[in-house]
DNA sequence: GCCTGTATCTTTACATTGTCAAGATACGCT
DNA sequence: AGCGTATCTTGACAATGTAAAGATACAGGC
């Protein structure tokens, strides 16, 4: 027993294969045609099989959106370390991280956003969310460090949060696709275009 | 034969009967929990009769989803009705009337905006959200009738639907409740934040 | 006024789904 | 080595959407 692998069976870590499959089978048939036995069949288990790891559908959908949070965080992050380091520059790579995890994986952005599947008490799930909405929220209040009206704070945070979340909701559903066109755009255009509806709402001082 | 009553059956109207049945099982049960039986069950009819009048579930769904994108417009046109004449106070309703209308059918609002369950090709749901979309942009062009850029007159629409939008999103799911503290708001207060909210896209000219 | 055809509705059947219970298998620990 | 437990499989069940076939009510022609 000294030194065998972490293997706790025959299979590798079923839980993260579990994980992995969902999130295929997600992608391709989207939230609303998911099946949970076509998860396991995809991780070469049984159908019972997912119930041993997490409890139901709602757990192995839970653990798949907490995973979802923290790559959102990921994707913005990644945008802030190319992005200049001036507070508007950072708070901009904030909402086009947003947009491009909404993009790269919608059924995962909308079983974290617009979804009863997962249960949002699920500590992993409420962690994580938990974590990127104070994210926002900081890079919010920086972009108006010197503001002290708790109620313009609010109405910061909310008129940031609804656009970026709406933009992203309206774009991959198709219906941000015409107005924007956004199929002729290159990345820089799109990027542009992104950068001026985020900013749109704080080009007046605080 | 001279003056039966349009009753083509010992039921009433069914269509009309379904649709209503429909819309109470998505309210009361949400649209991931939305169940063609059930509907069928609460009309009185057997489980396969709503085929006969839309082709499937989604046949049905998508005739729901037109009445209600026919609805939200009235919404609008309510809050339109009891505003200000200006361009400024005729955009806030409007935006009122979609949050009105959110948060009135959650359920009805995902179908519409959230789901791939009615079919967008659909000729009713089709011309339906057209012309809340049309609606929509005409308002937001009324904003700035001097505007000739079609570039900044797209940045205009695009952000003041994504703000509306993602502001219905994010109070239907739950999560702007604790950062507004909406449970403590009265109407009043509530329709001043939404307005702040709404109009802090526009505070500049165009 | 009856009779045929058609639209409407019901019944039956089937594949698929999530969940549960029971059995089988592999592992850890003493 | 053997027992207990975690892990996985198998089998079963109720619920679901859809299709096919049977039953019922209406319309129009003679």
């Amino acid at each position: 027993m000294a030194m065998t692998a972490k293997q706790p069976y025959h299979k590798g870590d079923l839980p993260a294969l579990l994980l992995k499959a969902a999130e295929e089978e997600l992608s391709e048939n989207g939230l609303e045609r998911f099946s949970l036995r076509a998860a396991a069949k995809r991780a070469n288990v049984s159908h019972a099989a997912p119930a041993h790891h997490f409890k139901d559908m709602t757990g192995l959908l839970s653990a798949l959106g907490a995973d979802g949070y923290r790559r959102l965080i990921a994707a913005q992050e990644h945008r802030q370390a190319q992005a200049a380091p001036d507070r508007v520059s950072q708070f901009v790579a904030l909402g086009l991280g947003y947009v491009d995890f909404a993009e790269a994986h919608p059924a995962l952005f909308q079983l974290m956003f617009a979804s009863e599947k997962p249960d949002r008490s699920h500590p992993d799930f409420a962690e994580a969310s938990l974590a990127a909405f104070a994210k926002l929220q900081d890079r919010v209040n920086a972009l108006y460090p010197d503001e002290t009206d708790q109620a313009r704070r609010t109405t910061m945070l909310m008129t940031s949060w609804s656009v970026v979340h709406g933009l992203a909701e309206l774009i991959i559903s198709g219906r941000a696709a015409a107005p924007m066109q956004l199929e002729l755009r290159t990345p820089e255009e799109r990027d542009a275009m992104i950068h001026a509806i985020l900013m749109r709402v704080h080009e007046v001082k605080g």
